[in-house]
Parts: C-alpha cells; sequence; structure tokens
DNA sequence: TTGTATGCGTTATCAG
DNA sequence: CTGATAACGCATACAA
C-alpha cells in the first residue's frame, strides 16, 4: 500500500497524489476528490520513513528523560506529561530516550541517528556532558534546567534561588530565628544538580542578608528519609522553628515526623518551599510555597525548539520563570516560648 | 555524513561498509579495520529513516498512554518507566502516543504510518475500539490490562478478581463482617475500565461466598477524594470494620480521614487492597497489600511483543501475574464492640 | 493542471 | 572477498 497503488487507482501520476496530500500544488478539485476516494477506502497513509528520507525531517522530538531506576518526582513527570501533550498539538510524535550519565546508546542514537528533528533534555546538571554532545552535533535542542554557563543555548527553567529567597524573607517577615533548608539528597548535590545547588545558595544569601541562623539537610528522595531527617534535624537543632524545601518525594515522611513530635502546622512549625501544586494542596495542611509550573515549562519547552528548528541560525532564547508564591495555611508567625 | 562518504574515505564500495557493518558477509579484517578508523574519525552513524525504509523495519516501539490531562498514576508511571528500559536493553527506542478515546491523530499515525514495529498498548478498557484498530492494521501488540473477551491476543495483567478475592479472605480471616470496596472513580468504572470492574466482581463473590455484607463506593483518583469519600462510608455504614481498595491516589485521603476519626490502623480499622509497593510502603501503618509489579508487567509486554514481532504467526501469548500479598501492618482481628 | 525524472541513505541481490 | 546496482516510498525540480 504505496502512494504509487494510490496513484495507480486514481488514474495519475505519484506526483499528484503527492501533491493532493500536501497541497504545495494546485491540483484540479475533481482529481482530488477521486484521489481521497481512493485513499479513504484502503486506509493510506504515507510511510513515515521514506517521507522523512525524502524530507529531511522526521516530524519527531526527542525527550532524554532519567532512566526509570531513579523514579520521577510530580514535577518530572508534568514535564513529560505536558511535552507530549504539546508535541501532539503540532502533530509531532515524541521519542524518549531513557538517558543516565555518560556514553549512552539510547542517547547516541538520537543525537546522530537523525531520528528526531530536536531534543528536549530534562535534569540536566551544572556541567553536563550530554549538552556539550548536542551542541557540537548541531542538533536542535531546549534543556529544561540551565547549566552553569549556558552561553548561546536554548534553556527554559524555574529561578529556584529567587524563589527559595522569597520564601525565606517570608519566614522572616513572620519572625522566624533559626530556618532549616531541606534539600534534596548529598548524591544530586555532589553531582551538580542545578535546582538543589541554587537553592542551596538562595538559601544562604538570604538567611544572611536577613540575620537569620541557617541549616542546612540532605534528605534522599523518599518519605523515609524525610522522616529519619526532620527528626534528626530536630534533636540537632531544636530552635529551628520553620523550613524550606524543594524535595516533594520527603513530604510524606516530615508529614508523619511532624505528627509524631506533636507538632501543629503551622501553629508550632512553619513549612514551605518549592513543590508541585498537586502535592502542595495534598498536604495536611495545603502547603504555602511556589508551585512549579511543569505543565507550562513543558509547553515552553517545545515552542523555543519548534522556533529553533524553524530558524537554525536564530538567536538563542531563553525563559527564567518565578512563580508566585501560593499563600495557603503552612506558615506562620513564629510562637514565642 | 552518510556511507558513500565513509567508502570513499575508505576506499571501498558502499556496500563493504554497510557488511562491515551489520556483519551479514565476511569482510577482510584489514578492511575493517580502515572502515572502522573512519567511522570512529567522523563519527558517523546510519540515518535511521533510510534504514527503515530499506529493512522494513523501524527498531522502534510505540507505547500508548493516556493523555497527560488525567494524571498517571505510580502504578502507570511504573509500566511507562519499565517499558522503556526494557527496550532500551534490546536497543530499541520508544514512542510515545498519550490517546484519548476514538480517532486520535497521534495513535492513527503510529498505528498506519509504519512508524513502529510494534505497539504496546497500556489503560485499555473492556471494550476498546484501539484493540480492534490494531488488529485489523495487522500491527504486532500487546495490552498490559486484557479485553474482556481476548481471544487470540497477546497481553499481560494481573488478575484484580483473584488478588481482591484474597483480600477479602484475609479479613473475614480475621474477623471482619461489614466491608467496603473503595473502588477507582464511577466515570471509569462507566467507561468499562477492567481493573475497577474486575475488582468490583471479585468482591462481592468472596463477600457472599464468605456471608460478609459488602459496600462499595467510587472515589476519584485525588487526595481530597479519599477523604470527602470515607468520611462519607463511616457515617452511612458505620458497621464497616475493614476497607479493600485499588485507589492509589485516593491513600492520603483516606489515611487524613483515619486520623481525623481518631480511627487507629490496624486496631481500630484495618485497609489493604492492591496498590503500587512504594505507596504500600509510605503509608502510615504499611499497607497489607498486593503489590502491583509494574516493572515485571513492562518487562513481560515488551518480551511478549519481541517475540510476536520475531514470528508474526506464532500462537497468542499471554500472562496473568497473582502476586502474592505483602503482609505488613494494616490489618488486624476486628475488635469486638 | 498534470506527468517525468531524480534524489534522499541504506540494505540486499547479483556479478565478479 | 568486493563492486555495481536495484529496490524501499516519498517529495520536488523540471517539463509540458
Amino acid at each position: 500500500m504505496n502512494i504509487g497503488e494510490i496513484a495507480r487507482r486514481a488514474g495519475v501520476s505519484r506526483s499528484t497524489v503527492s501533491y493532493a496530500l500536501s497541497g504545495k500544488r494546485p491540483v484540479s478539485a475533481a482529481t482530488v476528490q477521486r484521489i481521497n476516494d481512493v485513499i479513504a477506502e484502503l486506509g493510506y497513509r504515507p510511510n513515515a520513513s521514506a517521507r522523512a528520507l525524502a524530507e529531511g525531517r522526521t516530524r519527531t522530538l526527542g525527550l532524554v528523560v532519567p532512566p526509570a531506576s531513579r523514579r520521577l518526582t510530580d514535577v518530572q513527570l508534568g514535564f513529560v506529561g505536558s511535552v507530549v501533550d504539546a508535541a501532539a498539538a503540532h502533530d509531532l510524535d515524541v521519542l524518549l530516550s531513557p538517558s543516565g550519565g555518560d556514553h549512552d546508546r539510547s542517547f547516541e542514537r538520537i543525537v546522530t541517528g537523525r531520528r528526531v528533528d530536536g531534543v528536549i533534555l530534562m535534569e540536566i546538571l551544572l556541567e553536563d556532558p550530554r549538552v556539550e554532545r548536542l551542541s557540537q552535533a548541531s542538533l536542535p535542542f531546549v534543556t529544561i534546567g540551565h547549566v552553569e554557563h549556558p552561553g548561546a543555548s536554548w534553556w527554559v527553567d524555574v529561578d529556584y534561588g529567587a524563589l527559595i529567597t522569597r520564601c525565606v524573607h517570608h519566614l522572616a517577615d513572620l519572625g522566624h530565628e533559626e530556618v532549616v533548608l531541606i534539600n534534596r539528597s548529598a548524591e544530586l548535590v555532589a553531582a551538580g544538580y542545578g535546582p538543589a545547588l541554587r537553592s542551596a545558595t538562595g538559601f544562604l544569601e538570604a538567611t544572611a542578608a536577613r540575620g537569620l541562623t541557617a541549616r542546612t539537610v540532605c534528605c534522599a528522595d523518599d518519605a523515609a528519609a524525610g522522616l529519619a531527617c526532620f527528626e534528626q534535624l530536630r534533636t540537632q537543632w531544636p530552635a529551628v522553628t520553620a523550613a524550606v524545601t524543594i524535595n516533594e518525594a520527603a513530604l510524606p515522611g516530615v508529614q508523619r515526623a511532624l505528627h509524631r513530635a506533636g507538632l501543629e502546622v503551622p501553629r508550632d512549625f512553619s513549612l514551605t518551599g518549592v513543590i508541585a501544586e498537586r502535592l502542595a494542596e495534598d498536604f495536611h495542611p495545603p502547603l504555602t510555597a511556589a508551585d512549579v509550573p511543569a505543565v507550562e515549562l513543558g509547553r515552553l519547552a517545545v515552542d523555543l525548539l519548534l522556533a529553533q528548528i524553524a530558524d537554525r541560525g536564530a538567536e538563542p532564547r531563553h525563559a527564567l520563570l518565578e512563580p508566585p508564591i501560593s499563600l495557603r495555611s503552612s506558615t506562620g508567625a513564629r510562637r514565642r516560648p
């Protein structure tokens, strides 16, 4: 079932069928009608590989995701979903590539096999070899997150530093004097994971600026770690009255630790941070937090990538989002002892 | 950068390069060496579209997922991750297609555009038009979940009916006499979602067999619904002392409702069901439940699909998994009033 | 408005 | 062991 067969049955040449389908050349109404009838009857669709070969583009976007072994967070899941949906809205398909670190077969296939017209890279490190690789491959790409020295590259990100700073000011305004940052895991920090490092920096600067005592703790991405982590920090720094966090997966454990310690939020303890909207609302009480606009970021990444593909010489663009903090019910004035 | 360029620089013909790469014809060691040097120097990789066109296969698998608007549950996320990883282990890429219901452009592209060698379909309904569509397209496919009359099709699934039955027997053995099934949403039930319907059937049969009073309630897939749902069922059927659930997303709400009602698990109330392992362990106390082996199901689906692609005339195969119930701490003897 | 011819980059068949 | 050359199915420049 190919274009030749359709042409034969419709009594026209193959190019006429092609042009009738693409509309890139006028075709008489009667001919179009006949062709469409045959196509409808046989359920014909152009072979994607042949079209890609002839056209020089695949109508496919690559999405590089962390391997399944590292569980996806809610925010990451939001990225994937919105990228796929945004691409579908443009009639583009999405090819998934699970990529861990260095020499990844799947990643190499994507980069160098001309399987995709462009790539969206998520969960990158401050120094990420994959960004280098894509640059020299001269394949259009957009990163969700930005490397330390983005130079002339395309990216979208959330300004973790600014958001954490806002959280700290909010707590300071409420009278808190000793606060803790519950960060992502020590491994991620050591590997150079941007959100973790930029949050830490923002936290230290903001607490210094407001004269607060700052504590920082790294916490693995699961509930058990959240529980252990919180209990430890309570015994180590009993004067801490508020926490800022970017660790979504630890929240259920933090919740349990608060309950177990008999702390009521926000009366006895304030909690805020940068968290996916759904999780912030699932918390009890709902978290005052900056909601990561994962869906918007994903859509934006697709938009930028398409702009870059359409005009490969275009000036690099980026977007650094700074969503407002949603005031819910998890922060309050520090209770004087 | 194509195979002709490599051939030219290596001083051989294009076919020799092709055979050196595929190994489908003997090539002298010296020639292979020379070719590999050139390839390494230029970083050449065969064009995937051209190869697919010539070879008649794409080395790509299609994965049909629910659209992002419907949030993925933990179990579904497990499917996606394990399918992608299993495919990568076979050097296959995965093309994602978000597909809601009937005539979906993305789904049609996949099915009829020869973009993939086979398809894995997840979250299907008991009567699913997409299964029909794939059948008549004679494209190899495997479903995660099975339609009502699977006939001669390939699928993998968890035996929800059997697992729920086991949960009921477990509760009956502990002396519970009035139990409730917290099912997925009413919309899913109405649409004919297999796990929801098979769980309901298994629940009713098992409770009848053991002479228990059975209650059933549908609950939307979020924490707020879980909370509302649980409070409602407590007032409506105050004699209920245990619940069975397959609704992961409602669990945080159920947890809060239990706490708010002052019920201690398992002393005052028992809770069990079919739940992703991670969520079962995150619950407080950890849930006695049948862990959905999402990773194994995904891997199995890929294996079956590859078997089908390798031998398209093969006898259809399927796998109905019945994982054991992990005894944790959320079920106990009914407390006599 | 339509038809012919060529190229896209590989694989695979047929000759040597 | 290696080289020409014909598919694969489509898009498009060139002719009419």
